[in-house]
DNA sequence: AACTCGTGGTT
DNA sequence: TAACCAAGAGT
């Protein structure tokens, strides 16, 4: 197997996405708002949100400074909503315990509300150079065809991380784009439906191609239905709430036709559990 | 370790 | 059309 770097970071050079974060000095709370709004949300979907974000809370003190009911509203329909609640106290963090300014130690990064493997070490090298894996989903699933030969990754692990570290250039610059490189690829190249072998850097020395593409079976967890699901509930209720006049809603308005009552109170509920609805006086509204 | 947590486009 | 997929993290 040669190196794969090289040969990534080639194709990389001339088939990157202009977007926004790889804009030269576009700063690390940039990057760190990038990274929460990409866990698990397109690409497409997020750029012109985090636009309109970081036009409007420029630094972490000014997000830190804005109630949390303005991060949720602004998160939209980005989904995954508990993401903007941990991205503002994210904010409030960097601002009581870093004077401020996004961290660039990964154990620092990690102490961070809503930031995990994955984001600390993006922010660590896309926003500050520095030389660490980084594994999602396109880089695991590159690397599971390229190296391991199999159709699909496995779950999530951290020797993924170690896996990663193998393939990487000892110079940082390069470390890096490589990082960017790998996800790249999968996320336009070697995706998880369709690759378009016949457009990839790696197809002469993919493992998986050589092998004549086996099925090496998938052992992936799969996604649970969401038609008539808990989170739809969460769904409906929150978006009554964002879009409710002044911020608030009266309780027996809140989706009142919900199919499942019970599912409705129970969703209810459980967003208040999770810091994302308050009730008082028989009004529910967005955390202030 | 397995489960939960949104939303919308694609197949 | 139901299932799949998308720059994951917390519990």
């Amino acid at each position: 197997m040669p190196e794969l770097a090289p040969i990534v970071n080639a194709w990389f050079e001339r088939n990157a996405r202009p977007l926004p974060w790889r804009a030269p000095g576009f700063g690390a709370w940039g990057v760190l708002v990038s990274e929460f709004m990409l866990q698990q949300t397109p690409v497409e979907r997020v750029v012109p949100r985090l636009q309109e974000w970081l036009e409007r809370w420029p630094t972490p003190a000014d997000l830190a400074a804005a109630p949390p009911a303005d991060a949720v509203r602004l998160w939209a329909n980005l989904g995954y909503p508990r993401r903007a609640l941990w991205l503002h106290r994210a904010a409030v963090e960097i601002r009581d315990r870093h004077d401020g300014r996004v961290p660039r130690d990964v154990d620092a990064l990690l102490a961070l509300t809503g930031v995990g493997d994955y984001t600390a070490r993006a922010v660590a090298v896309f926003a500050y150079g520095d030389h660490h894996p980084v594994v999602d989903t396109n880089t695991r699933r590159v690397l599971a065809r390229a190296v391991d030969g199999r159709a699909q990754p496995g779950p999530p692990a951290r020797r993924d991380l170690a896996a990663m570290a193998l393939q990487l250039p000892a110079e940082h610059d390069a470390a890096a784009r490589f990082n960017a490189a790998a996800m790249e690829l999968g996320a336009v190249v070697c995706t998880a439906r369709a690759p378009r072998c016949d457009a990839c850097p790696l197809a002469a020395v993919c493992a998986w191609r050589n092998a004549g593409y086996p099925d090496t079976g998938d052992t992936r967890r799969r996604q649970a239905r969401y038609e008539g699901s808990d989170r739809q509930a969460r769904g409906a209720v929150l978006r009554v709430l964002r879009e409710a006049p002044e911020h608030a809603a009266a309780l027996d308005q809140v989706v009142p036709d919900w199919p499942d009552p019970r599912q409705r109170d129970r969703a209810i509920d459980s967003l208040i559990a999770d810091g994302l609805a308050e009730a008082s006086g028989g009004m529910l509204r967005l955390p202030r």
